[in-house]
DNA sequence: TTCATATTTCGGAAATAATCAAATTATCAA
DNA sequence: TTGATAATTTGATTATTTCCGAAATATGAA
């Protein structure tokens, strides 16, 4: 993974809605929720949900797929284990064992 | 953990060079890293630097000590556990065994 | 086709962040 | 105290982000 990508990532958790929207996500699993939902729970018109979903799903946080005329939207833990394998790389100085469990972690989760 | 405070913290990381920084502390351990090193190091002025640890700090991403006339940067490790178990929290709709070893990663860190 | 629903794209004003130089604070040595 | 070194704070400028409304796109129903 690139710096700048992770950077990005980190920009697109770095505002409430969105952080709020992406840990829904994650709780969510694979199943997903409709773009509306969010903008209705949260109290946000729907161009600015949009806008920030699109935010997201470009750093690989979440992805999106269409059923009929609503576009769900669910965490893609395997991006997100990506970003946080990469902020922790290599902890303590190549002495992985005692940051044990610190990598590998949202392996199993349910994704795309 | 607030909300505002783990948006404050991914703000914190949405930024190149801070982003190399953290690594590069959390991959050096609990003896840290003097802030005139990284400024070098980067190729970024001494106040530009100065500016990027404080908001890292104050994010509890990094922890600060002085050790004569050079002040020593580390990795906050349990703030940074913080961060991450924020993110991930109740990962996959209340079903953890799904995402086994997302939570208490950085155990057993050398922090602070 | 025509209408309604769901979402995205565009445009631009307001708020926020990044950068560097200059001044300031803290420490230590002579 | 004076001078040198290490880092921070302040201040101004420039760049980026955020927000919403309006218009556009995509899908499905009548």
């Amino acid at each position: 993974m690139k710096s700048s990508e992770a950077a990005k990532a980190f920009s697109a958790l770095a505002h409430e809605t969105r952080l709020a929207v992406f840990r829904l996500l994650v709780q969510q699993g694979a199943s997903g929720v409709p773009a509306g939902v969010f903008a209705e729970k949260i109290g946000i018109v729907p161009s600015t949900m949009s806008h920030h979903l699109a935010l997201l799903e470009r750093a690989s946080l979440v992805r999106s797929w269409r059923i009929q005329r609503q576009i769900f939207y669910a965490a893609d833990y395997e991006g997100t284990r990506r970003l946080l394998d990469f902020l922790t790389e290599d902890c303590c100085h190549g002495h992985p064992e005692i940051c044990g469990g610190l990598h590998g972690m949202l392996e199993g989760c349910q994704s795309g």
